[in-house]
DNA sequence: TAAACAAGTTTATTTTATAAACCAAATTTT
DNA sequence: AAAATTTGGTTTATAAAATAAACTTGTTTA
């Protein structure tokens, strides 16, 4: 059996990544909102997704506000759609 | 987002379940064999979901090997299709 | 100007997964 | 026939992960 990329096989990382597959982009705030996750486990959640190159990271200011916004990238869409096939087969899909 | 079963979302006992989803029973050293788990994780994730229920587990004798087999019951089968619901929202399919 | 808030990060705690060590019975080897 | 090995597990210890609590820095608001 096929081993599901435990990278993506996270409650909280894998509602991050589908969220940023389709959409362009989606800020922290937005992103704690949809995944009703505390903002330390979103932050700590973001940045492994970051170590591994699978989300981009931009932090600026909105205004005097900062603003954290994260999008896919292809390494990381080639993960996700990696492990789509994998679970599938786990599904039975 | 709606939250993940926790006792199916892990690699080892979704692919234990994932196994008796598509046979009518399997053993110890089959699931063992299958899944390339260690004896004693396997044994943990096996009592994880025996004590909710979602499999049935019976010991017996084969001549004068024990012998372990695993069945889903009825709770397993629609917290797996449950899951499966869940888990294509968030793949997007 | 002090208190409360916003947007995060860092650190500590709890939970989970995993493997190492162990056990009993049967089988094989010497 | 005693010793070593294998089979089919379970129990316990360790490593990794998820989660939350506490903290930081700057910003409004009372």
């Amino acid at each position: 059996m096929k081993e599901l990329d435990p990278l993506l096989h996270s409650q909280l990382r894998l509602a991050i990544v589908s969220i940023l597959m389709s959409a362009v982009e989606a800020d922290f705030v937005y992103l704690k909102e949809q995944t009703q996750a505390t903002a330390g486990n979103l932050s700590v959640q973001i940045d492994k997704l970051r170590e591994a190159d699978y989300i981009a990271v931009e932090k600026t200011f909105e205004g005097k506000k900062p603003r954290t916004v994260c999008r896919m990238t292809d390494t990381g869409r080639r993960a996700f759609e990696d492990y789509v096939q994998t679970v599938k087969l786990y599904l039975h899909l």
